[in-house]
DNA sequence: TATTTGTCGAGCGATTCTTAAAGGTTTCTG
DNA sequence: CAGAAACCTTTAAGAATCGCTCGACAAATA
């Protein structure tokens, strides 16, 4: 394959992120892309056998950087702590996900349709990436590092709160005021996850009966124990 | 208006939403609709002005009955507490996002995308969702009843945490094997979100001077304090 | 030189949403 | 009850756009 050949193919692939990303993949057109790439509308066919088969390359080529990601601090991490691993994680998959954010939002989005396509990537990708972190979750459970918890909703949440900022940038832009591009913003937030690790995870310390003691009676009836 | 007409339009919108739903709006024909609704092509321009005017109506009335609930919270909860205040208005959002499931998943995902339509509800409901639920967590805040913490990501993470299982009904299903459309998933789930109150927004008890202080070594590289 | 590879313009066939015109039905009014 | 009016539905066709392919041409390669 000639240089230029991939350079065209890269330029398809650009127009074709930011145009998915903004209008999704159904209102985009071939033309808008091959038009916003500064390239002929055949190429698309030609190196990507079509608008489908383009969609399928981005959102594979993906999953397999998420995934690659979260193999390798799973399989390496050297933290004396499950909460360090999941620290690293937290970090890498931030970065990677800002790196790439159009493609991370239009996959995110693309993910909540109901086709073949997507129930073939959860079986591939999701799956994969629930197994590495229930395990994690698990392991730190039986560390007595973490709280014993629904081990689901756990997962569910920590990749949620993974998700949110890549998927709702506009939200947050337009309601806060907040960019989830710079780098100012991968610092704060990671501080954030930490923080609901440390409560919501953590094993908690020893609580003072006298606080709790005042407390109590105030939320008792909502306040039960889990598990019952 | 004859409750023929009414009857069709019904049967349009319910059709509309379940395509919409699954396939997305520009994913969806006219023709599959009236197909689904057993009704004639050019009702929907009857009826509705259109496809798009279609799409506006369900995502306007769907965003008001929502900020209404919370405004009917805001305005008349006379819980003693503001965490009370939280719980009714999780359990009354969690309600009535699972009574119009497929409507919210639909909404939600069309929020993701980046058009004047988008942009004009965000200014007018979720601006105003913003003001409500933010008011909230600095008035428990100002009664030293929650911790001081940032507010924004704060708003941000229980308007997530709220939308979370209507977003990703179909992960949720695929991968973790849980429906989000029966009762026996708003309890646990509103305990889940209880248990976030307690752990990460309510005032926390005093520590245990000698357990943090084995920990610190541990995390203190990167368990700092907020605000700094 | 022969062959593969990349690019281009033109256009095909299918499908899109919308609308115009007309037919049918119900409701209101005298 | 008759007839006008308003409302609802259908048929049919409109105009635009969709993704994709074909054949020609240029350029690099062998």
């Amino acid at each position: 394959m000639k240089a230029d050949s991939m350079e065209t193919k890269l330029k398809i692939a650009e127009a074709a992120i930011a145009l998915f990303t903004s209008q999704g993949f159904k209102g985009t057109t071939v033309r808008q892309i091959s038009k916003k790439a500064g390239v002929n509308l055949a190429l698309i066919s030609y190196h990507f056998g079509g608008k489908k088969g383009l969609l399928e390359e981005l959102i594979t080529s993906f999953f397999e950087g998420y995934i690659r990601r979260i193999e390798i601090i799973y399989h390496t991490s050297n933290s004396a702590t499950v909460k360090g691993s999941f620290i690293e994680l937290v970090e890498a998959l931030l970065i990677y996900q800002q790196r790439n954010l159009p493609l991370a939002r239009f996959v995110y989005r693309e993910m909540t349709l109901d086709s073949t396509l997507v129930r073939e990537l959860m079986s591939t990708y999701l799956v994969k990436e629930k197994y590495f972190i229930q395990t994690l979750f698990e392991k730190g459970m039986k560390k007595k590092e973490f709280r014993r918890q629904p081990v689901d909703f756990l997962t569910i949440q920590f990749k949620d709160m993974m998700m949110l900022p890549f998927l709702h940038p506009l939200y947050l832009s337009e309601v806060y005021q907040i960019t989830a591009e710079t780098e100012t913003f991968i610092k704060p937030y990671k501080k954030w996850m930490v923080n609901w690790f440390d409560k919501c995870v953590c094993q908690s310390e020893r609580r003072n009966p006298l606080l709790s003691a005042v407390q109590k009676p105030l939320f008792g009836s909502i306040q039960e124990k889990w598990g019952s």
